[in-house]
DNA sequence: ATTTATCCTACCTTGTCAATAGGAAAAGCG
DNA sequence: CGCTTTTCCTATTGACAAGGTAGGATAAAT
């Protein structure tokens, strides 16, 4: 399925201000960009958002960068993903009444998909992820 | 997160036609539009893709119209999503290496996601979709 | 021959994604 | 103070896809 390059961008930089917010240190928008090989100018407005849903801690002027919040173990990737991509996990639009069978199919596979999506998301935290680099092996204890 | 209304009016004209397919009747694309309230045009190129898909079959003129290919209990959702939205259930695309943390992430969260969609939408048909109308009370069943 | 249906292709409008650009504001340093 | 370095914020743009609309060709039944 389709996921943004925000969504993509935004978790490998929280990722990134992790680490280095492990060593006490500041990570600048330019670093970040360059580890990630992202354009920084629009890294700038990733960094903004995830700011503006208290994600991360800026601070302004030399010496400046970012930090995170609250340590890695506790923000949630649909935290993250809440803020970089409102659509991903949002619910499925209410659908008008008389529309046949669409409603019921609706809130059947879409609202399952969904709800997939968000017990996992809500469950993972952005520790799990840096931690492991690769998956978790925990396969089964998320459950549709 | 975001479905298409192709997707959903796709799966909505399959079940219609399903229903009716028992009866042994065909159903037309001028009837499922009122029936499911889609614009018969744009029904007419989602049915095409689902003939084209081999999930149907089409006869032209008077008493002409639309039956299944096969039983509803054999057609499996993630054949019809396939049939109609070519991203939904498509891999996420490989990225390249010099990326930082990406590339892990993106193979850890992504894929994963990617997969508890496929595999719910593997082992789902078209018959319990319609049979139950509401959600199948079969949770706990599909595992990430 | 006429009606009824599918078949097929082209087009169009709107919105969103992924950037790019450029400057304002603040913090530190000489 | 003045300069640099950083974040902050908004506007703009190019490309692409979603969600239709339109119109004619083709085939089957009566």
């Amino acid at each position: 399925m389709k996921f943004t390059t925000k969504a993509e961008y935004g978790l490998a930089a929280l990722a990134d201000i992790a680490i280095h917010s492990e060593q006490g240190e500041k990570a600048t928008t330019i670093e970040i960009a360059q580890r990630q090989n992202i354009s920084h100018k629009y890294l700038e407005q990733i960094l903004l958002q995830l700011r503006q849903a208290n994600l991360i801690r800026a601070s302004k002027g030399q010496k400046g960068g970012y930090s995170l919040m609250q340590p890695a173990s506790v923000i949630h990737i649909s935290d993250v993903l809440n803020a970089l991509d409102s659509s991903i996990l949002a619910d499925v639009p209410e659908i008008e009444e008389n529309s046949g069978l669409r409603r019921n199919i609706k809130s059947c596979l879409w609202d399952k998909m969904n709800g997939a999506m968000r017990n996992y998301t809500d469950h993972m935290t952005l520790a799990e992820l840096i931690e492991q680099g690769i998956c978790p092996d925990d396969s089964g204890s998320y459950v549709i």
